[in-house]
DNA sequence: TGAAGCTCTGAACCATGGTTCACTTCTTTC
DNA sequence: GAAAGAAGTGAACCATGGTTCAGAGCTTCA
């Protein structure tokens, strides 16, 4: 054996495939799946096609890849913000407001998890993700319900009403450019989530 | 001139671009966009794929058809609910529950409408479609508002907070087959969706 | 430095599925 | 019935874009 891979090697590789990630989600968020093909990828990561190959099996692979990395993140966040500190209405007003905003001021990468048309794998994905978000919501209604601060109702549905509204300001360039009509446009979805989830309007 | 087109033969060939079209649909309906290739679509009309183009200039222009005339009917429907008679509360429950009534009586066209990954063209017209169930709903929270029934809010917001319920509970098998659990979920849909838009609870 | 084995390249390859077209079949008119 | 012309056929064509692979260039180790 006149070869082999020594950590410094291994971790360059480990990087590459890092940096090819990240620049296919930067695509992806710029031009959407549709328009992702390897050749895009490959060239915004300053590789050859082939050399994607090395990293992933397959195109699909990598968008499913590229998919979860991201959608994981805003999991994640919407998870630590919904199960934070404070009382079921403060976080679920927060947690709408959160998301809301992470995803207006990346709407790119929002549309490509939330919307864009996608292949299979990652539509496969997307359904599991938006599961998961819905799960967030409903718990957290579920905890205001128990406590007494939500009317009882249907958990899921006012879940699904929330990741729904969300997404539909999303899909369209609803939102304005400036800064007090986005400001003026979360406060509006905040309200109307507190009020889908029953809460006491302020 | 040896050969002008009769009014039989003109009726005939009409006949046969509805038939095709409803077979399209039918086809949409069960495999979505994406299975509905051309030789697929022009089989279940019993006719060859050349002769599709005797009807559509593309496979595009005839999703496009497909999707407009599906659409456009659930457009017309909701429409006619939400104009009707009643007062503006009395109308959005209706019409709540009639758009997601339709839509879970036709899932698989439900889908293909709201959701479903389909080629450009479409996508577009989906957008549009999404707008105009928004317009629909933003009108009656609107005379809501202004009757007094319901609180002062972004009505825009709300109406896409109707359509990304009804959505999410379709997007996923959620909703249970028997009849039972279908009521149930529609009663649970509809309360959210008048919590939403403010309505007092019943 | 040389041998071995790996990464990287990018042009060729190939699968898919929309589109075309030479040909057949049917309809109309004389 | 025959000519003229449209509708209908389906196999061949072609564009797109993911995937492969033979060779070039590196990295490791003796």
């Amino acid at each position: 054996m006149a070869y082999r891979k020594t950590p410094a090697e291994i971790s360059r590789l480990e990087a590459a495939r890092e940096r090819l990630i990240g620049c296919a989600t930067e695509v992806v968020a710029d031009v959407g799946w549709s328009q992702a093909s390897v050749n895009a990828v490959a060239d915004a990561a300053g590789i050859a096609a082939g050399s994607v190959y090395q990293h992933f099996p397959s195109k699909a692979a990598l968008a499913v890849e590229v998919f979860r990395r991201a959608a994981g993140r805003e999991v994640e966040v919407l998870g630590e913000v919904l199960g934070g500190a404070g009382d079921p209405v403060e976080r679920l007003s927060r947690g709408v407001d959160v998301f809301a905003r992470r995803a207006l001021e990346n709407r790119g990468l929002a549309y490509a998890l939330l919307a864009a048309p996608a292949e299979p794998a990652v539509g496969a994905e997307r359904l599991d993700f938006r599961r998961r978000y819905r799960a967030l919501f409903a718990e957290v209604v579920r905890e205001g319900v128990a406590a007494g601060q939500l009317p009882p109702q249907n958990a899921e549905i006012t879940a699904a009403a929330l990741t729904g509204a969300i997404g539909e300001v999303l899909v369209d360039p609803l939102a304005a450019a400036d800064e007090n009509a986005t400001q003026q446009l979360l406060a509006d979805l905040t309200a109307a989530a507190l009020r889908c989830a029953g809460a006491p309007t302020a």
